[in-house]
DNA sequence: TTGTAACGCTACAGACTGTCGCACATAGGG
DNA sequence: CCCTATGTGCGACAGTCTGTAGCGTTACAA
């Protein structure tokens, strides 16, 4: 539940954002949406490492493998600022987020705005989620 | 002003961690200080390197070299917590922090809190701050 | 001047990452 | 039933980062 994800590398990052963009994807098409020309293989090491690191999973279509997000991006950044929190501040979220606001990367009204949002949103879709 | 502090290995995020907790150190203290029994040399390799990074500066006292952090360690965190923001949300803490509260890291009410708190400390430090 | 205490420099092995080449399997066409 | 094309995994290799340390250098004290 609180695995420790490996942390990616530029390419790897950039693979799964096009996942999370995408939606399931094949090596091919993964390959073509890149910005850089990388060969077949090279694209399929990238996604196998992502898998290896729980990253995305795979099914099988006739013979070709499509690749899924394991987890959601919000999920796994989540977990990411978790990890953080836990380095620096001894798992203290709120010094963190009082860091970001000094550091003008947040203000107060947009964190009350997204307790609200949050709010809202959870009563939205209330207890059938949880 | 926003400089990319390069990422940090586990003896150097140890090392900073004691700096940030201690003060000023010496690469004497640091070495005494530390969980493992290290030679003065790694000590020294480490908070060498951590200075390359930007994490610390020193000054030198005598001839010995006395090692300050560069930065304050809420002021890290929150440029690490920025660049997840960056690489997985397109710059929306937003998403990020409500994925945090989905995944129970946070609730609504700490959020609302913080908000209030963040408020509060803004007006006492006030515009002398900036 | 010689020993001691700091220091930096260089090194080296192990891990991680980007990038492939290649050998293997299998679905279809002839 | 065999051959080719396509899709797959595995192994490899170089470059970088990190932990760890040996060694040569320099400055101050006796």
């Amino acid at each position: 539940m609180d695995d420790r994800l490996p942390e990616l590398g530029d390419l790897e990052h950039e693979v799964m954002q096009l996942v999370w963009a995408h939606g399931p994807v094949t090596a091919e098409i993964v390959r073509e949406s890149l910005s850089r020309r990388l060969k077949e293989s090279t694209v399929r090491t990238v996604l196998r490492r992502l898998e290896e690191k729980g990253y995305a999973n795979h099914t099988v279509d006739g013979r070709t493998y499509v690749y899924h997000a394991a987890e959601e991006r919000s999920r796994v950044a989540a977990k990411a600022v978790q990890r953080i929190v836990d380095w620096f501040c001894n798992g203290s979220i709120e010094e963190v987020l009082v860091g970001m606001v000094d550091n003008k990367m947040l203000d107060q009204q947009q964190l009350r705005t997204l307790a609200d949002q949050v709010a809202k949103a959870k009563k939205a879709r209330g207890v059938k989620k949880e």
